[in-house]
RNA sequence: CGUGCAGGCCUGGCGGCCGCGAGUCGGCAUGACCGGCUCGAGGAAAGUCCGGACACCACAGAGCAGAGUGCUGGCUAACGGCCAGCGAGGGAAACCUCAGGGAAAGUGCCACAGAAACGACACAGCCUCAGGAGCCUCGGUUCCUGCGGCAACGGUGAAAUGGUGCGGUAAGAGCGCACCGCGGGUCCUGGUGACAGGCCCGGCUGGGUAAACCCCACUUGGUGCAAGGCCAAACCGGAGCGUUACGGACUGCUCGUCCAGUUCCAGGUAGGCCGCAUGAGGGUCUCGGUAACGGGGCUCCCAGAUAGAUGGUCGCCCACGACAGAAUCCGGCUUAUGGCCUGCUGAAUCA
RNA sequence: UCCUCGGUAGCUCAGCGGCAGAGCAUCCGGCUGUUAACCGGAGGGUCGCAGGUUCGAAUCCUGCCCGGGGAG
């Protein structure tokens, strides 16, 4: 399976998916998400600033949210755009608790804003 | 041994599993697919402080101003870089540091203190002589005034008109002498040169600050790959100014050349390809050079992403390893940082 | 990627070679029955950091660090 296709790589998508999507906001990440609503793939999109850290950080901090959501069990619906943003403090999570802890506040912030968008 | 100084090198390795980017080959279900193979961040990729290449701006122009550099010789595509020297300063030494041209071309500044801070002259003061007054042991001594002589002495200061010693004198003075310092020379020797050593002259003719203005020498057009070029798509309405002028072509001025438009409002596109990686390239051998570096032979192809690729995990090696991630590309500088090796020093401390 | 501006008292700024200042804030005293205002006084500074030039540097020069703004 490709990666970059399932990336939001158009500046005119995440307009979209912040303008039109729902948002759910932890203490480490935020998430917004929005349906296209046709059948292709989830895609994501990325958003870390130079707040968190050097670029060696923040390439660590977007590898490690990658892999988690592709690993999202279970896996988000086809045909939605997922933002994540990464805010300062995340690196110093990551060292701590690792990138399966992290996984899982991904996990429960995504649930959380499909769900706000279902109704 | 520890300490200090200088130079060089490396940036974990091997194996298993999962995952990513590019190239290439193959497959068929031709796609935004799957599989094999190969390659896949740094010594600083960083800060953006210099220098280039390249691209466009006029054919990349002229002069002044502005800006930059500043011991000598060399290296280099170039440099504000590097190498080798010279001089000055620091250190016990190994060694280190230095924007290090010009102050008799001119201008400015030198606070406070101090007699005086740029001209030296005055002030304060010292001395001979003359006159007057006092004291008096009648030889002198003190004070005042005057004609002269003098520049040693002056509570300062970062800096005070060469320093120390001897002679000399009424008191003194490079006035004379010795040593040191300073300035000068169509001078001599060595060196390409900065400069060093010597000789002779001047007896001294006065400072500091140009990282103050400045003078001198040399260098210097601007903008930067989001440069720039091509393709596709969209908008292709209205108003004003101008049409020998203004405006634009680096900021200021002058000249010259060129451009035909340009300003505001409204509307619209912000997608793909090239540039984009074979280069002042790396490795190795050899020759020249003290060295930086250069010549020649052989050999290698070594990241090219575009919401932006190198990681996770397990085992072993004594060790989680430090700083940290390419975005047009090179040469340097500076800053951050883990470890290893080699050589040198002998102050203090320990033995 | 590139270009610019700034850093001085708790805050906002001035000072651009010679003992570091103003306004607001803080504290103390006065006025008032009390508070505010007002009056008088006090404290508070590695002048972002490190070198250099100079007799002397917040000021001049060089190199860093941290902020702000802008262009495409």
């Amino acid at each position: 399976m490709s990666r970059r296709r399932h990336r939001i790589s158009r500046s005119g998508d995440f307009d979209a998916v912040y303008r039109k999507g729902t948002s759910s906001a932890g203490r480490h990440l935020v998430v917004y998400t929005f349906a296209r609503g046709d059948d292709e793939p989830a895609r994501l999109g990325l958003s870390v600033s130079r707040r968190v850290g050097g670029a060696v950080d923040r390439n660590r901090v977007k590898r490690v949210v990658r892999e988690q959501f592709a690993a999202l069990d279970p896996a988000p619906p086809d045909g939605i755009d997922v933002i994540v943003i990464a805010r300062p403090s995340v690196m110093a999570y990551l060292q701590e608790r690792g990138s399966e802890a992290l996984g899982e506040r991904l996990m429960e912030l995504v649930g959380e804003a499909t769900k706000n968008a279902a109704p």
